[in-house]
RNA sequence: GCCACGGUGGAGAAAUCGGUAAACUCAGCAGACUUAAAAUCUGCCGGCCACCAGGCCUUGCGGGUUCAAGUCCCGCCCGUGGUACCA
């Protein structure tokens, strides 16, 4: 045995052990309990960064604390290998995406399997590769005949210079992030799957999912976002003369509220048919709020209502205002921090319970996408609308009333918003009633008129699939102009992507590839046009945990899928709690509802990981776009409390800005990259100070500072191995050991007692802790008859603790000093009761809650024989000062506290 | 803006059910070994007061509940993640 560490000799030697057992190959064939453990997938940016280091070391630390603890462990690894940094790549170094993922690919999984992790490599998979996305298009094709898949208008941020769409990342405060010009907003149609039919499900089910975190879940409901409210019309009347050829009126609510289904069964595709004019009709919002119906004094509708679209017909400046709507993102933040503004339309509507005439505005905070695009205004109980309706000398009626409260139109007060304490007012009929008896009557109310009835609402939306990119998988349709849009049949598909495009940034490159566009109608056979647009990479995402159960299958999934799924332990960033979660919830659903598995939901127990953070530098380029700077790329200077007071650029000298700290991606050029880490200490280092750096849910900012501290421990973890080596180890402890010994082995099994308890809240860093406490207590054992084997046990013990977060030093040393031939088929180690047991106890002695001492008693003493012993004591003696204690708290096993 | 989570020494952090605040590690300081350096080992290491014994204060800020609060409750401030086309 070597007597110093050599990290890459021991790393090289444990990982060619594994290869050449091919250790970490599993099979259903086994008799042991299965366990999924699951990372989430990366996406092949170039390199690991640390985020990947702390995800994957975790995963790795559970599938090898079960395989020790008897089960049969699967942990796979593949390659979330389609989506837009491909394309930014590719416009940079002019090489077409597809050799710059493959490329990555091949360089990560050099790097992920020079870190030692326990994964079944025979199940790899790139969601790039054919054989994986044709069954995305093949499961597309069966929601259509579902009617789950449908088209319908989609809104996206338009730059106007590269005349291409931009990703919400790619606009940066309202303008495209390469040509620095004004974002506009453009409808487009595109295809959606309608998630909102399976919302109850998602989120009733997630009472099924005591595995998962609370926070997630809750994010996740609030997400679906669960309302009962009213949804109800106010009739209208358009002036005459109006144009006959304007699309409003009765449809309005059908072609908002019902997504139409593409595709039955058989049928062809059709597009939403051309509304029928009309004059006639009815103005549909919906509230929670409909107790305070007879205070709405306007309605706002969306830039792109059709009322809106009418009214700017003969009106220029309500034209102009609909344009203005129309600029900036189409982001949810930005809308809802954006100052709201609006325009009448000249339009009324009519109250539907009082009848009296209400104004109809455009507000640029109405968004079409979200019901109906049009919302009641109720200024006096809604914050929103009461700054509208202030802004704009709109009347305000207050019509809800609490006790002791006054209203004043001065100001809002947070009681203006309150359903649970108030009671009508200025409502007629409805006057004295509260939130619940109000909102009843008044939908009864209005159910009786035929204009309207209580309704469940959903915040959730449907999920638009659709991109205009090329690196994404294909969606598998075609355009005829005969037979319309026709489904790619079965037995055409995989739609195979071309590999060769370099996007130039200007628009979807496919559409110029006339080789993939031109194609034959499936249904005539006359020449027809491909769908160039590609499916969202959450779809890729969406499934995969199912492929790899089921690697090489000739169908999506087989018999395999259900063996290995539900994941057993699934780990990922927080940054996905709600939309690769949800949607993968929602995958599952839609794939058991078409027989292909027999579960409900895809993972059982969640761990989500917090974010490795590290600090954003930037600077604006001449055309106003944006530029990242990677931390070693510039110079910092700190001022004497160590803030940031000024950054330049090593290459120019010039200034660049600070952008705080976050998250590190490759769009942010702030990644650490392990691999020196690696090189300089070896992977069991740079795992274990992953571990050991904080708790796997806690954020994390990056700092390497310690690393050094692992590296030196696991050195003298070597230095003790060999030592024992030299020495020779010894079995059998004996049952009658020397007081100093029997208290380091008590030590010991201690800390393994709390090791094992913190492995159960994959608390890794106390597990780290309690390792180096196990090697202290080592480095002091003293002598004494029995040592020898004392020192074998707990060795052994401290090698088992180890070996899944530094599994390559754990290897080695297990095997040369002889303890078996194969640490993880070694059994996981628990605590011994004989090495625990010890005769007194220590309790913590407080005065009025203040710690003033200790005392020794018994075991299993009694409490008051305890509290006889505190109140002996010298120091109750002296703090009591002949007075009688008032109360005496006697906690066993921890303290007592005397209230004097 | 909205939803979720977090804030403890110079730094990363620990404190399991409301029960000893700061375990373990890094950095720093002092010492041992050494011709010297590196490596290694030993000790110290939140603040204030005190000769000592010890005392007082301290978990972002302000209140509250309790014998006892980092932990529970109320109100703020700051940071991070998400916000539906980054993944």
């Amino acid at each position: 045995m070597q007597e110093k560490y050599q990290a890459s000799d021991i790393e090289h030697a444990a990982q060619s052990d594994w290869n050449a057992a091919q250790t970490f190959g599993v099979s259903e064939a086994s008799d042991k309990p299965k366990y999924y453990c699951l990372s989430m997938l990366p996406y092949p940016s170039g390199k690991l960064h640390m985020g990947h280091v702390r995800n994957y070391t975790i995963g790795d630390v559970l599938s090898r604390h079960y395989r020790m603890r008897g089960f049969n462990v699967l942990q796979p690894m593949g390659w979330d290998a389609f989506g837009l940094p491909a394309e930014n790549a590719a416009m940079q170094n002019n090489v077409p995406p597809a050799k710059w993922t493959y490329d990555n690919i091949a360089y990560m999984k050099q790097q992920l399997q020079s870190l030692g992790f326990a994964l079944d490599w025979k199940r790899e998979l790139a969601t790039c590769d054919p054989d994986y996305y044709r069954w995305n298009q093949w499961f597309f094709l069966r929601m259509l005949e579902k009617g789950i898949a449908y088209k319908k208008t989609q809104i996206v941020n338009w730059d106007p210079v590269d005349q291409t769409v931009l990703a919400n990342e790619q606009v940066i405060e309202g303008r495209g992030w390469r040509t620095g010009a004004l974002v506009e907003k453009r409808e487009l149609p595109g295809y959606y799957l309608a998630i909102t039919q399976y919302a109850d499900e998602l989120l009733s089910s997630l009472d099924d999912l005591p595995g998962w975190p609370e926070r997630v879940k809750t994010m996740q409901a609030n997400w679906i976002g669960k309302s009962t409210g009213v949804r109800f019309a106010f009739p209208y009347d358009l002036p005459a003369g109006a144009s006959a050829n304007t699309a409003v009126g009765a449809d309005v609510e059908s072609r908002l509220s019902k997504a139409e289904p593409l595709l039955r069964r058989e049928a062809v595709l059709h597009e939403t048919p051309a509304s029928p004019p009309s004059q006639s009709g009815k103005l549909w919002v919906y509230t929670t709020r409909a107790d305070t119906i007879m205070g709405v004094t306007f309605c706002a509708v969306a830039a792109e209502h059709p009322l809106a679209t009418y009214a700017a017909k003969t009106s220029p400046e309500l034209a102009a205002f609909i344009d203005e709507c129309k600029r900036g993102s189409v982001m949810e933040a930005d809308m809802a921090t954006m100052e709201k503004k609006g325009m009448p339309t000249g339009l009324t509507v009519t109250h539907p319970l009082s009848g009296e005439q209400i104004d109809v505005w455009v507000g640029n905070y109405v968004l079409m996408s979200y019901g109906d695009g049009a919302v009641m205004g109720v200024p006096a109980h809604d914050e929103r609308d009461f700054a509208f309706a202030k802004k704009y000398n709109l009347p305000i009626k207050q019509v809800v009333a609490i006790e002791g409260e006054s209203f004043s139109l001065d100001g809002w007060q947070d009681w203006y918003g309150d359903k649970q304490r108030g009671h009508c007012i200025n409502s007629g009929k409805y006057d004295g009633m509260d939130y619940a008896a109000a909102v009843a009557a008044i939908a009864d109310d209005l159910k009786s008129l035929n204009l309207g009835e209580a309704k469940v609402h959903f915040r959730l939306r449907d999920w638009g699939v659709s991109r205009q990119r090329y690196w994404g998988c294909p969606i598998p349709l075609i355009h005829c102009e005969a037979c319309g849009t026709v489904p790619v049949p079965d037995d055409q598909l995989p739609v195979l992507l071309p590999q060769d495009c370099v996007p130039d940034g200007s628009g979807n490159p496919l559409n110029k590839r006339e080789d993939f566009v031109n194609c034959v109608c499936p249904k005539c056979g006359k020449p027809a046009r491909r769908e160039t647009d590609t499916m969202d990479t959450f779809v890729d995402s969406s499934w995969y945990y199912a492929r790899y159960c089921a690697p090489g299958a000739k169908t999506m999934v087989d018999a395999r899928t259900n063996y290995w799924m539900p994941v057993d332990q699934y780990i990922g960033g927080i940054e996905h709690a709600i939309l690769h979660l949800l949607y993968s919830r929602f995958w599952t659903k839609v794939m058991r509802d078409c027989g292909l598995v027999n579960y409900a939901e895809p993972f059982k127990n969640l761990l989500t990981q917090g974010m490795v953070l590290n600090h954003i530098f930037s600077r604006r380029n001449e055309k106003g776009g944006i530029e990242y700077f990677a931390p070693d790329e510039v110079e910092i200077k700190h001022d004497d409390g160590g803030r940031i007071v000024s950054v330049t650029a090593k290459s120019d000298g010039l200034a660049v800005n600070y952008d705080g700290v976050g998250t590190m991606s490759k769009s942010k050029r702030n990644g650490v990259d392990p691999q020196s880490l690696i090189d300089q200490y070896g992977a069991d280092t740079a795992r274990f100070f992953m571990m050991f750096a904080a708790p796997p849910e806690q954020t994390l900012e990056w700092s390497d500072t310690g690393v050094e501290g692992g590296f030196r421990f696991l050195r003298r973890v070597w230095a003790m191995g060999h030592s024992i080596h030299t020495a020779g180890v010894a079995m059998n402890v004996p049952t009658k050991l020397p007081e100093g010994l029997a208290a380091s082995r008590r030590e010991v099994h201690l800390l393994l007692r709390q090791a094992n308890y913190d492995l159960g809240k994959f608390q890794f860093n106390t597990v780290a802790s309690a390792a180096m406490k196990m090697l202290n207590a080592l480095e002091k054992m003293p002598a004494g008859d029995g040592r020898a084997a004392v020192m074998t046990e707990c060795f052994g013990i401290l090698i088992r603790v180890l070996s899944p977060i530094t599994p390559h030093i754990a290897h080695v040393l297990w095997h040369e000093l002889g303890y078996g031939d194969d640490v993880l088929n070694a059994t996981w180690p628990e605590p011994l009761e004989a090495a625990l047991a010890q005769d007194e106890e220590e309790l913590v002695l407080q005065i009025n809650g203040k710690l003033r001492g200790a005392i020794k008693v018994k075991v299993g003493a009694d409490k008051s024989a305890i509290e006889q012993i505190a109140l002996a004591s010298e120091v109750t003696q002296k703090y009591l000062d002949g007075q009688t204690a008032k109360k005496v708290i006697v906690v066993p096993g921890r303290l007592v506290n005397i209230v004097v």
